[in-house]
DNA sequence: GGCTTATGCTCTCCATTAGAAAGTAGGCAC
DNA sequence: GTGCCTACTTTCTAATGGAGAGCATAAGCC
C-alpha cells in the first residue's frame, strides 16, 4: 500500500493527487494497457519471443483474428511491439517486443505471479459469495 | 522474461505450459482483474483506504454508477472488497480491500509506476506511429 | 400532510464494441 | 482453371458500456 502511495505520487494529506494531469495520463495508459487481450499477448511474447500472427493468436488461444489484428496494430503503435513483414509468399508477419514492452511484461509479472497464486482463494471466494446470495 | 516464464510455469523445451488447466484458470483470473474499472478502484481503495459508494466513483473519476456497481460487485465476489452497510438513513455502504485484494494492488504497483514511467515514451511512439501511417 | 434532501442501487435506452464467419489478395501447386 | 496459404478486412449480429431517470427510505422543514 505504501508503494501504491509512492507510486501514485499523491499527498497523504489532502488525499488528491500531486498533478491531475498525469494523473489523467496514467489512467489513460492504464485503461489502455489494462486489457485482457493485450496482457495476454504481452505474455506470449514475452514467454516465446518473436511470433507470427497466427501463431500469436493459438498461444493466446479464444481470441477472434479482428482482435488480434486490432490489439496488435495498438500495441505496435503504442510501441510495445515490432511489425515485421516478409514480403513472401503466402504472407509472413512477425512480432515481437520491444524494449518497452519487455519491461511492461516484467511489471506485469507480479500479477501473473498474483493470479497463480491466489485461484484457490479467488474460487473459495466466489463459492463462499454464491452460496450466500445466490 | 525469464521471470515471466517462471511464473507461468511453462516447459521451455515444447513452450507449451504444463497444465492447461492452470492455464485456462489463470487467463480466466486475469481476464476479471485485468479490467480498467477494476484495477482503478483497486488503486483508489489501496490509496485511500475504505471509503464509501459515490466517494469511491468520484476518486476514480468517468464510471457510471452501473458500472460502479457492477465492478464492486465482482470485486466482493472475487474476495477483493469487503462492503459493509451501515443500517442509517440515508444509506452508508462503505467498501475496503481485503488481505487478499491489497496483495493484488501491490502486484499491480508495479504496472502503475511503469506508466508512470513510460508516459513519455508511448507518447513518442504513438506520435511516431501516426506520422508514418495517419 | 407534502416537499426537499441524501444515498446506494436499479432500470431503460442508445452508442460502442466484441465475436463469428465470410471475403480479399496474390503467388504457387496441381 | 481450382484450390491453398496467410494475414488481414469486412460484414453482420450479439454483448457490453455509459447517461440518465427512477426507486426506496426517512429525517428535516414548512
Amino acid at each position: 500500500m505504501t508503494a501504491v502511495s509512492t507510486a501514485r505520487i499523491s499527498h497523504p494529506e489532502t488525499g488528491e493527487c500531486a498533478d491531475p494531469r498525469v494523473e489523467a495520463l496514467v489512467n489513460d495508459v492504464i485503461g489502455r494497457v489494462a486489457d485482457k487481450w493485450t496482457m495476454l499477448i504481452l505474455e506470449v511474447l514475452a514467454e516465446h519471443g518473436e511470433q507470427r500472427f497466427t501463431r500469436v493468436g493459438d498461444l493466446v488461444g479464444g481470441i477472434s483474428q479482428k482482435m488480434l489484428t486490432q490489439t496488435l496494430r495498438q500495441m505496435e503503435r503504442d510501441g510495445l511491439v515490432v511489425r515485421t513483414v516478409h514480403p513472401v509468399i503466402p504472407p509472413k508477419v512477425e512480432y515481437r517486443l520491444t524494449d518497452l514492452g519487455v519491461t511492461l511484461a516484467e511489471a506485469f509479472c507480479g500479477v501473473w505471479t498474483w493470479a497463480e497464486k491466489n485461484i484457490d482463494r479467488i474460487e473459495t471466494a466466489r463459492a463462499a459469495f454464491d452460496g450466500r446470495k445466490g
